[in-house]
DNA sequence: GTGAAAGCGCTAACAG
DNA sequence: CTGTTAGCGCTTTCAC
C-alpha cells in the first residue's frame, strides 16, 4: 500500500548529476547553467517528480499545515469559519487540519497536543465550553506557538484575536426587540465561563437597562453546553415559559440556542412572534425560510475565518517576535424579519 | 517563531548514552534493560519530550493524516460528513486536513496534488461537478493511493465507495409525491454528470413511470452548479413555473438545491405545498422549522463519514494490496413533513 | 545490553 | 557551474 515517489535521486541517477545538482536546479538556483536547468525541468517533470514536503518540514522545521480547533464542524457558525480559513490557507500553500472539542476541555487539550506535535505552524482557536484552566494554551504559546483565538476568547492569553462585537450584537438585539414592543425580555445564554456569552449578555443587560426595563436574575437561563444537547435547551426554555411573569421575548446568544428555542417553541405550540418574541445568534443562510422568518444576528463567518488565518499566517512567517498583538472586532449584522416584530 | 523541540538527543545527552539505545527504550525493546528505560523514561519525561512526528513519517513514509476533498464545507451534508470523518480519525490517531474544490476541476486537481504531495495516507473524496475527466484521481490510485469515494462517486474507479441508495431515496420521495395527489412533478438536479444525479433521477423517473405518469423532458432542469449559485437555480425555477403544464410538485437532489428552490417560491410568493408540493434531499437539522415544515430526503450524513473512513484506514494498514473493493450503500431517510401533503 | 552507522528526501555549506 | 558532505529526528541493521 505505499506510494512510491520519484525523488531527486532518481532525476540525478537519470541524468548522471548529483542530487544537489538538481535540488538546486529545481529551486532555481543562479548558479546552475541554463541548459543543465531545462534537462532537469524535463525529467522532472517527465518521472512526475514532486517534492517531498515531508522532507522539506524536518529541514526546515515548518509543515506548511496549521491546525484548527472548534467545538464542533456541523454547525453552520463553524463550517463557514472553517470555509474562510480554508481558502486563505489554500492561497498561501498551507493545509488545514481541523479537529473538534466538542466542548470538552480533555479533548481541547488532546486536540492540541496532537497538533502540535504534529507540527503545524500555527493554531486557530475557538475554546471549548468546559475549558477554564487554559494552561495547556498558554504553554504552547510561551513555547512560541502562533496561536490566533477567535469567537470564545480570553484575555488571559495575549495573541491576536477576531471577534464580533458581541456587546453590540445583542445591544442591538435587545433594544430591536424593545422597540418593537416587548418588554419582559429572557436570554437564553450559553456556558458562563464563556467570552461570548459573557459580552452577549452584557449587551442584553445594558440595553434593557438603557430602556429603563426590569432585568430579573431569572430571565437568564444558561445552557452549560451551549445547545449541544438539545434537552438542556428545551429545559432552559420551559423553564422561562414557566415563570409567573412570563418573558415575552427571548434573544438566544449561539447558534444552536437558536434552533433549539425555536424548535422547543414550535413544538409546545407557541405562536412566534405573538406570544413570543424571538431573535438570536445565527449564521443559518435558511433564517429567512423559517418560520416565522428569524431575526438574527449574523456574524461574518467566513471573514473571520479569513482574517482569522491571515492574523496566523502573519505570526507564521514573521521573522521576529511579535510582541504586538491584535484585535480584531468585525460587526455583526442584524438581520430584521418577522420573529421580533409585534404583529 | 521557531518552536524548540526536546529530541531523542538530548535525552541521550543528558544521560550519556546513545540515540539508539534512548530510541529502543522509548519503544520499549526487549534488548533494554529495566533500569536503562526506566531512567530514560523518566527522563524524557522531565524533559518533556515529544517524538517528532515529521521525523517518523520520513522514515515511515506515513503521516498518519487523511485527506479529504469536498466542493464545500459550509454545507449541511457535508460538514456532517466531515464531524463523522474526523472522529473516527481522531480516534485512530489520524489528523483530517480538509479542502474544498469549490466544484471546480482545477482546483480539485490542485486539492488533491496538494495532499498527496503532502504525504497523506489516503484520501477521501466527493468528486466536484466540473469533474468528467478522472485521470488525475485514477493516476493517483495506480500509483498505490489509498482512496474511498463518497456521495459524489464514479465507476471508473475500483475502490471502496460509500453512498446512499439514491435511487430508493428519489423514487420514494417521488411516489410519496404521487401518493399524495401530485400529477406534475418536475425535478430540479444538478449537473448531469455527477452520479448522484443521474441515480436520483432515476429513482424520479422510474416511479413516475410505475404509476403511470408522464414524464416530460422539460420538467426535469439542471442547475450546473448544483446550487452554489443561487442564480442559477432561481432561473431554473422560474423555468418551471412557465411552464403551459406548470408543475404541481418539484422534487430537488441536493441540499443547496432544496435550499434554492424554496428561497425562489417563497419569494415569489408561491405557497407550498398548495400551489407547489416540494420535496428534496437535504441534511439541514432545522427543515422541520421552516415554513412549511419541510418533507425531506435525508442522508446519515456522519455515518457515511465514518464508513468511508473505516475503509480508508482499512486500506491505509492493509499489509497486503487490497483488491476486493466495497460499495456500502447507505438508507437514506424520507422525513415526511407538511411541504409535500396536500392539504 | 548498548553503540556506531546508515538512511528516509532534501538543502546548504564547503570544495573544487 | 557542479559535486561531496553533513545534518534535520528517528529507526534499524550490524557490530561489539
Amino acid at each position: 500500500m505505499k506510494f512510491e515517489a520519484v525523488t531527486i535521486k532518481d532525476i540525478a541517477k537519470a541524468l548522471g548529476l548529483s542530487t544537489s545538482t538538481i535540488s538546486r536546479a529545481l529551486r532555481d538556483s543562479h548558479e546552475i547553467s541554463a541548459e543543465t536547468k531545462q534537462l532537469v525541468l524535463e525529467c522532472a517533470e517527465k518521472l512526475n517528480y514532486k517534492p517531498n514536503p515531508i522532507a522539506l518540514s524536518l529541514k526546515e522545521k515548518r509543515s506548511r499545515s496549521i491546525g484548527v480547533v472548534v467545538c464542533e464542524i456541523a454547525n453552520s457558525f463553524f463550517s463557514q469559519v472553517i470555509n474562510g480559513i480554508e481558502s486563505i490557507a489554500y492561497d498561501r500553500g498551507y493545509n488545514v487540519i481541523v479537529s473538534q472539542s466538542h466542548e470538552s476541555y480533555d479533548r481541547e487539550v488532546v486536540d492540541l497536543q496532537f497538533l502540535s506535535s504534529r507540527s503545524v505552524d500555527g493554531l486557530i482557536i475557538s475554546l471549548a465550553t468546559e475549558t477554564t484552566d487554559l494552561s495547556h494554551i498558554k504553554a504552547l504559546h510561551d513555547r512560541g506557538m502562533p496561536i490566533v483565538l477567535f469567537d470564545r476568547i480570553t484575555e488571559e492569553i495575549n495573541t491576536h484575536k477576531v471577534i464580533v462585537d458581541n456587546y453590540r450584537g445583542a445591544y442591538d438585539a435587545t433594544e430591536h426587540l424593545i422597540k418593537n414592543g416587548f418588554k419582559r425580555i429572557a436570554a437564553l445564554a450559553g456556558s458562563e465561563f464563556l467570552s461570548i456569552t459573557s459580552e452577549r449578555l452584557a449587551g442584553y443587560n445594558d440595553a434593557l437597562k438603557a430602556h429603563g426595563l426590569e432585568y430579573s436574575k431569572e430571565y437568564v437561563q444558561h445552557c452549560y453546553y451551549g445547545g449541544m444537547v438539545f434537552s438542556e435547551v428545551e429545559e432552559a426554555v420551559n423553564k422561562l415559559l414557566t415563570l409567573k411573569k412570563r418573558p415575552d421575548a427571548i434573544i438566544t446568544t449561539s447558534d444552536k440556542l437558536t434552533t433549539g428555542c425555536l424548535r422547543t417553541l414550535k413544538r409546545r405550540g407557541i405562536s412566534i412572534p405573538d406570544e413570543i418574541g424571538m431573535i438570536g445568534f445565527s449564521n443559518y443562510d435558511i433564517a429567512e425560510l423559517v418560520d416565522p422568518p428569524l431575526t438574527v444576528i449574523r456574524q461574518p463567518a467566513e471573514e473571520m475565518g479569513k482574517a482569522a488565518t491571515e492574523l496566523l499566517l502573519q505570526l507564521v512567517e514573521s521573522k521576529r517576535p511579535v510582541k504586538e498583538f491584535e484585535k480584531r472586532v468585525l460587526t455583526p449584522e442584524l438581520q430584521v424579519r418577522a420573529s421580533a416584530i409585534k404583529r
